[in-house]
DNA sequence: TTTAGGG
DNA sequence: CCCTAAA
């Protein structure tokens, strides 16, 4: 959630900025130069901007105001979820309205992206966090100690609000502490595009420049190796020796992260860039709110799992019967799952294997579709593919099991841990029955010993071909 | 759109 | 879990 976000606001390194800037004279040969110059002024108008918060200052009212219409069409949004809730607990136990909610607090993530993503100044923040300010940073900090503690209340407000759906009548809290962030930000984009632009056309800007002194040094050099074209190849051969320390920590350098850039960047691409900007690793030149969606950050995508309670995880997913009033839940939520499916990774659950393997047993291999549909409807983070990677995942770790039980009894168990023999025995079972084409090769060959063996025996690159014809005989 | 397969 | 090709 957005409280995510604030670790990145209120602890910013110092030495980060340092370094960044030792950087730039060095490899700042290129487009380095004009980024930190960008740096170099942004402070001042950060600056301002802490006295608007402060203030709340006249011009920053109308957006205030907006902002605040904008959240009341989300609370809007929000009863409308809460009244499908409450029909639910018409009928449904206790566990139906666990999984309600927790859709609902899904949906609160959605709406949370909806809001960054209309939120323009939010989709800057990488580029405001990178920036340091030796003079208004303790200011900063305590603002931002301020927001933080506000969101920390709207973050644990979340679920209350929704249990109290009939109750709701003006702008949430949450919403409410959103904006008024959102405000903030506004008004520190505002300032800070107006002091970009008060630099470019020349030293007219009255603002006060507080890193005037600290910038004078870079901004020395950044000229020089912009415009005197003696320096290029020295720097060109320093950058070739990779002995430049950049805080862009591209490994293979500079020229590689260019090209990267040119072509086209891939989706995954965008996302880990983004995530590493938000983790201080990258330090972008790329504006992020012009290139890439602005990707809730600090959300780690692997490793660890949002494991969320597995007992309502079970609970929930036993009702087959899934609840129709979250069709529309359904259409937000595909698009949620198309865009952040990584950090959505979830740890399946034990019952979440067993109800594979039924509906395994019960429509067959390869109609995932169909247990997706009537086994895990109510489960939506779970889509055909992720069922069918699953159960190939399955596949493979129980004839590991089988292989390695007679050697190393351990080690089986470390490949196929938690899951009890009954499970397991259902899954190879189900392997002979309904064999998965790829992986049922190993299987089979556990399974159909005499057979596999003797074929492998046999002969040498012909029987490979031969049964992955067969395979593909099975499969068609 | 669903499934298979590779990464 | 992600991506892509094929049906």
């Amino acid at each position: 959630m957005r409280m995510d976000r604030k670790p990145h606001l209120t602890k910013k390194p110092a030495d980060v900025k340092c370094q960044r800037v030792d950087d730039s004279i060095v490899s700042g040969l290129e487009d380095e130069a004009t980024d930190v110059e960008h740096l170099l002024v942004e402070p001042q108008s950060e600056h301002i901007s802490v006295d608007g918060v402060l203030c709340f200052g006249k011009e920053s009212i109308e957006k205030h105001l907006k902002m605040e219409d904008f959240s009341c069409a989300f609370d809007y949004g929000w009863k409308i979820g809460c009244g499908g809730l409450d029909s639910i607990y018409g009928e449904g136990g206790d566990d139906m309205k666990l999984e309600v909610l927790d859709g609902l607090l899904d949906e609160v993530d959605e709406v949370d992206d909806i809001h960054a993503a209309h939120d323009l100044s939010s989709a800057c923040e990488d580029f405001l966090l990178d920036i340091e300010f030796p003079e208004t940073f303790s200011e900063l900090d305590h603002i931002s100690h301020e927001v933080s503690n506000l969101h920390n209340s709207s973050s644990e407000s979340h679920s209350p609000g929704f249990s109290v759906s009939n109750s709701v009548g003006g702008i949430s809290e949450s919403s409410f502490v959103t904006a008024q962030e959102s405000n903030y930000k506004n008004s520190v984009l505002g300032k800070m595009v107006n002091c970009d632009l008060h630099h470019t056309f020349g030293s007219k800007c009255s603002c006060p420049d507080p890193v005037m002194e600290t910038g004078r040094h870079s901004k020395e050099h950044d000229q020089d190796f912009v415009e005197s074209d003696d320096e290029k190849p020295l720097v060109s051969f320093i950058l070739s020796n990779k002995k430049v320390k950049s805080s862009v920590e591209v490994p293979k350098g500079d020229t590689h992260l260019r090209q990267k850039i040119l072509r086209k960047p891939t989706r995954r691409y965008i996302e880990e860039f983004s995530r590493n900007s938000a983790t201080g690793k990258k330090c972008l030149k790329v504006e992020p709110q012009k290139e890439f969606p602005q990707v809730p950050e600090s959300q780690p995508w692997r490793g660890r799992p949002t494991k969320t309670v597995p007992k309502l995880e079970f609970e929930s997913d036993c009702e087959l019967s899934a609840s129709e009033p979250d069709d529309e839940r359904k259409r937000t939520k595909r698009s949620k799952m198309v865009c952040d499916r990584r950090k959505n990774q979830r740890m399946w659950t034990l019952a979440e294997v067993i109800k594979l393997v039924d509906g395994i047993a019960q429509y067959g291999v390869g109609r995932w579709t169909d247990i997706k549909k009537l086994l895990f409807a109510s489960s939506s983070h779970r889509t055909p593919v992720d069922l069918r990677d699953k159960w190939r995942n399955l596949l493979r770790s129980s004839s590991a099991l089988e292989q390695n039980m007679r050697e190393d009894e351990a080690n089986a168990k470390h490949n196929v841990r938690m899951l009890p023999k009954t499970v397991v025995c259902r899954i190879r079972e189900l392997a002979t029955i309904h064999p998965y084409p790829k992986v049922c090769n190993s299987n089979l060959s556990s399974v159909d010993n005499d057979l596999s063996s003797k074929q492998l025996t046999t002969g040498g690159a012909p029987v490979s071909s031969h049964r992955r014809n067969l395979r593909r005989k099975k499969c068609n």
